[in-house]
DNA sequence: ACAATGTATTTTGTATACATGATGAAAGTA
DNA sequence: TACTTTCATCATGTATACAAAATACATTGT
């Protein structure tokens, strides 16, 4: 989150990478779909080189894929990769909450429980997207406490390209009260310190993040 | 591999990315040091356009760092950054490993064994640089036999950053010896398909990478 | 009528020119 | 002399123009 007063210093192409990445995650640019440049860049009204700079950019994050002289696509991602990200997902975010528990702070730890109670009251009354929204927080900032970069990285990167797959998932009558119930017991090994009983807990979670994507895709 | 009769028809970007990656892995451009546009644009006989969209790639894969308005350096890694790649690439390799012993064919795991005694020749005759690529090859194809794919990009993604400092741990004398002993294990486990003890094999061989190497950043 | 080939149009790829912002040097003042 | 301020220069960021490639369409021959 930047300040309202600090100047806009980034650059035209990362603005432009941010903004298509909102498209894409929104859905306003469909998976599979063709990239019209003309008419993307007249919409954003800016000119081609920070715009097929701004798709390089997220070519290498894996969001789209561009064919030379063939034009860019918004990837479409299918079940296999799906399933090869959440599995490496899992992986990572076990590894997280291992590390946390032996390097985060007690105020670090305290801060993210005061969030997981800020979301289970965003799910007594039954308010998805705050929900959603803080979820992905919850996650992010649990791979930071790993004080491991790179780890973190690698999470907010898979994360990204999942981010339009989970949301759909979110939207249909789910499972919540099971990711609910998965996020008391990971809270509840974080509190102890208890590092195995959380890696477990979170690559748990993640195997039946599957099962709720799963049909969505 | 591509057919020796296919023209090539890889954009010049794409190009110009590879290329600025081997010198920046051969070490011809420095660590820290700023890229001069203008210099290198000349050298490599190319416009600044397609020059820009390579930089942008390279920075997305974590190569090189661009300072909006201040000109691009190459990334130079600290300690906390290498230790924390070698603490994610041991997780993912762990994590690979378990997996190819599951899913691999016999035939992949025997390709691989034969490899590895390709190398083994190489380290009697103490043919160092052959020794260094097999060994990158080898942790490649051990991530392919995953069969995730996103194991093996993440993968490849944090080996590429890593490459320039292995390649300078590789020259000064180290414990060559050893590396080739977990190997040796690596390749019993693997034959056994005992993911477990492959596992706990990658896992540990990284955390031995660590130590032949942080003296050297 | 259908296929094949050639042509036109659209779209992508690259180069260059122009604009804007950063860095450093010189001159002026305290 | 030291510090500041302004101006010049250079490097980076953006726009546009040109070139090449791909796709769609039409025309011709069988």
């Amino acid at each position: 989150m930047k300040s309202a007063i600090a100047i806009t210093n980034r650059s035209l192409h990362d603005q432009v990478a941010s903004r298509i990445r909102d498209l894409i995650i929104e859905g306003t640019l469909e998976p599979g779909s063709r990239i019209d440049e003309a008419h993307l860049i007249e919409e954003l009204g800016v000119s081609r080189t920070p715009f097929r700079e701004a798709l390089r950019t997220l070519a290498a994050e894996g969001l789209v894929i561009v064919r030379p002289s063939k034009g860019s696509i918004v990837r479409k991602l299918t079940r296999d990769e799906v399933f090869s990200m959440l599995e490496v997902l899992g992986n990572l975010e076990k590894l997280a909450g291992e590390l946390a528990c032996e390097r985060a702070s007690d105020e670090e730890i305290q801060a993210l429980v005061d969030l997981h109670k800020h979301m289970m009251g965003c799910y007594r009354t039954r308010d998805r997207m705050p929900y959603y929204k803080m979820n992905q927080e919850f996650h992010s900032r649990l791979a930071g406490l790993s004080k491991n970069e790179t780890l973190q990285e690698m999470q907010a990167n898979i994360q990204a390209r999942l981010k339009r797959i989970r949301y759909i998932g979110n939207q249909k009558p789910d499972s919540w009260a099971g990711a609910v119930a998965d996020h008391e017991e990971m809270v509840h090994a974080l509190k102890n310190r208890d590092g195995l009983a959380l890696g477990e807990a979170m690559a748990n979670h993640l195997k039946k993040t599957w099962d709720r994507v799963k049909d969505s895709i």
